[in-house]
DNA sequence: GTCTATAAGTAGATAGAC
DNA sequence: GTCTATCTACTTATAGAC
């Protein structure tokens, strides 16, 4: 139950956790007001209706995609170092957000309309200049000859697809592996920036 | 809308349609009613409640996976063959139902201990036994010494998740992109079972 | 701002005629 | 088997007291 801080950022939080549990149409108010331990009133009084509570939630986790990104590809870096980089950060905070993958891809395929314009401008902007950094690189003869378009997607699906295949893996895992899962998904780290140095080392 | 057949197909068809685009909760009975062109007391009538109807296109949804695992499976070839028949068979089989990685990945996340017992049962025990396969072929070095538990994750991460990832991949193909998304999905055959050789050639 | 009580609307489920 | 009409329960949303 989310306690301390003021009655709104209680509602917000509380709202996270069930949104990106259940979804959208899953969750129910009540149980958010349960969880800020609040009267469900409130939640109208300072967010009027689901729908909006959703938006803001989603929003803010939109937004931090986006800024993340925005550090990722705004700074002076090679190709295979801003990769590593992309694998190690995102990594680190699927493990603290493990919900996310997995809420905000229902988002996107079961609202595409609604929000082709963000994800367009504030996800495919990014990926589509890094694509033309690694064809720059490519010119140069700094790495090997690629598809990027490919290379980018094997990269984020090695990365992300195992936080939304969570219960493959803790099947696989919980019995007759030496390993917990924690510890695979930071072994993969390692394994995917493997695959990026072979696949682009000239 | 679903025409012909008899009407308990046309309500399954039609419920799998409505399922498979809005989630459990998401779905309308209505809705399911609408799309196979009749009344909606007659799904219950076919069906008892809304959960049952669910229940029945998840575990047809399910036992299609299992049953193809189990082809892929139990038939007598070598790791790098096998990896490559996934991989073609998925992509095939993925291109025609594109909604049901996201369908299955939700109902495995939102009632993990419901279906536990399945994934044990249907899928892990199938990978189990492909990686102790790869353990073999690695032991007689056939192929090179790769940990089988990433190298799987690997391959299904980039075989599956482009196809949850579609909004993304559209917002980036649809502009400045030569070619169309389906062919981009074709490609990625070739694309992984390329690393797969790589990675796996001793 | 926060609560209780309740209105209003919706969705799943059933009764009963045909 | 199939339909219309209806019931019941649930959920969002609001009114109004404090």
């Amino acid at each position: 139950m989310v306690k301390d801080k003021n009655t709104e950022q209680r509602i917000f939080e509380a709202a996270r956790i069930v949104f990106q549990k259940k979804g959208l149409a899953g969750a129910r108010m009540q149980e958010i007001a349960d969880e800020a331990d609040i009267n469900k009133a409130l939640l109208h009084y300072y967010f009027r209706t689901k729908e909006k509570l959703f938006e803001a939630i989603f929003n803010e986790v939109f937004d931090n995609i986006s800024s993340g990104l925005e550090k990722l590809f705004n700074t002076e870096m090679g190709v295979v170092e801003r990769f590593r980089f992309i694998v190690e950060i995102y990594i680190e905070n699927l493990l603290k957000n493990r919900q996310i993958p997995l809420f905000v891809l229902n988002e996107m395929n079961r609202n595409p309309e609604k929000i082709q314009m963000l994800i367009e401008q504030k996800i495919v902007i990014y990926l589509k200049n890094f694509m033309m950094q690694i064809q720059q690189e490519i010119h140069e003869g700094k790495i090997r000859n690629v598809n990027p378009f490919h290379l980018l997607m094997s990269v984020l699906s090695m990365t992300i697809f195992p936080f939304v295949a969570y219960p493959i893996i803790k099947g696989i895992g919980e019995k007759n592996m030496p390993i917990n899962i924690d510890t695979f998904y930071m072994e993969r780290k390692k394994v995917i920036i493997d695959f990026i140095e072979n696949t682009l080392k000239p």
